[in-house]
DNA sequence: GACACGTGGTT
DNA sequence: TAACCAAGTGT
């Protein structure tokens, strides 16, 4: 786009915003920390599902220095089902970082931010252009998306072309008069109005400019990527139980068996025991492992769907009079505190 | 550069 | 209902 254009199309754009910004908790503040918590949270999950956890989160760690301090168990807790877990950890990391290296303030130096665990080109970017009103451009799902149609960019999401294409085009719309609210107002456009399908292009203030609209061609952009489907993976769990009704849970460790469980996937929460693989000699391997004594019933099934994988969970019960090493017996109806992905909750679940 | 990493809502 | 997708990052 043009700089004339897009000077006319900004202006537009932010008068747009100023209407029609939904008042999001995040949006209240301009503490770069609470900024930064909402960012993490905001990756690749809807805001519906983050506003259920952003207050809870923040006033557990209000500060820098409160996150820094807790324990990795407690933040994942206050994680637990908001999945990608990573990022949390990530998170910890990041925040820790902070105190060791710039005495508990968010760096408003863009290399020094970047550099910090978990803070990526996108989360650096929306920090230092909305916390710090620095002219920093973000590229995000949707800011791609608004971008690649009033551009008509062509090149198929996540190459190397479009990714320069768009950040350049980022840049120069972020490079003016309070680009956190230019960078927040292409996002809550390609959320609100600029959507994947049935874009409302009738009320978009940017319709004047949109070369996707003028050439009829807005259900053809952005161009996805191609993607592969998710394996089916076949997963024994063992619900065991003592007599008080409380369940075996294990931390989840990283180990160098590899497999599905010995990567990073559900790193440092605490599970039911797990193994790839089906049948009741497996159910029996994990059993014994834990000390506990396998069921005759037969094992109920739970699928649960993660980006690449689709798991097929035949939960096998069990019972168990006391937990060995790092294992610990948990009443299944009191898992609030305790860092649990939304798997384990259902494989509990099943298995009552 | 492809892939791993969770979950839940929408179509 | 299977597919898609949602304010990405690290390896």
């Amino acid at each position: 786009m043009k700089a004339a254009d897009r000077s006319r199309a900004r202006a537009k754009l932010v008068a747009w915003f100023g209407e029609h910004a939904r008042a999001l908790p995040w949006r209240q503040t301009s503490d770069p920390y609470a900024i930064w918590i909402s960012e993490v949270m905001l990756q690749q999950t809807r805001v519906e599902t983050v506003l259920r956890y952003y207050d809870r989160f923040l006033a557990r760690f209000p500060t820098v220095r409160a996150l820094a301090d807790a324990s990795e168990d407690d933040v994942l807790s206050m994680w637990s089902g908001l999945g990608y877990y990573r990022r949390a950890r990530l998170l910890h990391e990041g925040v820790k970082a902070v105190v060791a290296r710039h005495g508990g303030r968010v760096p408003e130096d863009a290399e020094a931010r970047r550099a910090l665990p978990g803070v990526g080109r996108y989360t650096a970017g929306a920090i230092g252009s909305i916390a710090f009103d620095r002219p920093e451009p973000i590229v995000d799902g949707n800011v791609a998306r608004v971008l690649s149609r009033l551009d008509v960019i062509e090149h198929a999401i996540g190459t190397p072309a479009s990714e320069k294409a768009l950040w350049a085009e980022a840049s120069a719309w972020a490079a003016h008069d309070a680009p956190g609210t230019v960078n927040q107002a292409l996002m809550e456009l390609g959320a609100t109005v600029c959507t994947p399908t049935s874009p409302r292009c009738d009320a978009c203030p940017l319709r004047a400019w949109c070369g996707a609209r003028r050439a009829d061609r807005v259900d053809e952009l952005p161009v996805p990527r191609v993607k592969k489907a998710p394996k089916e993976v076949s997963v024994v769990a063992l619900v065991a139980r003592d007599r008080a009704g409380h369940a075996l849970l294990v931390k989840h460790e990283a180990n160098d068996e590899g497999g599905l469980f010995g990567g990073d996937l559900f790193k440092g929460l605490w599970s039911v025991p797990m193994q790839e693989g089906e049948g009741r000699g497996v159910a029996r391997e994990l059993a014994e492992l834990h000390g506990a004594a396998l069921d005759l019933a037969e094992p109920r099934q739970v699928i649960h769907v993660l980006t690449h994988r689709r798991l097929r969970v035949l939960v096998h019960q069990g019972r168990i009079a006391k937990a060995r090493g790092t294992g610990r017996l948990v009443d299944p109806d009191a898992l609030d505190g305790l860092g649990v992905a939304t798997l384990t909750k259902k494989v509990l679940a099943s298995a009552r």
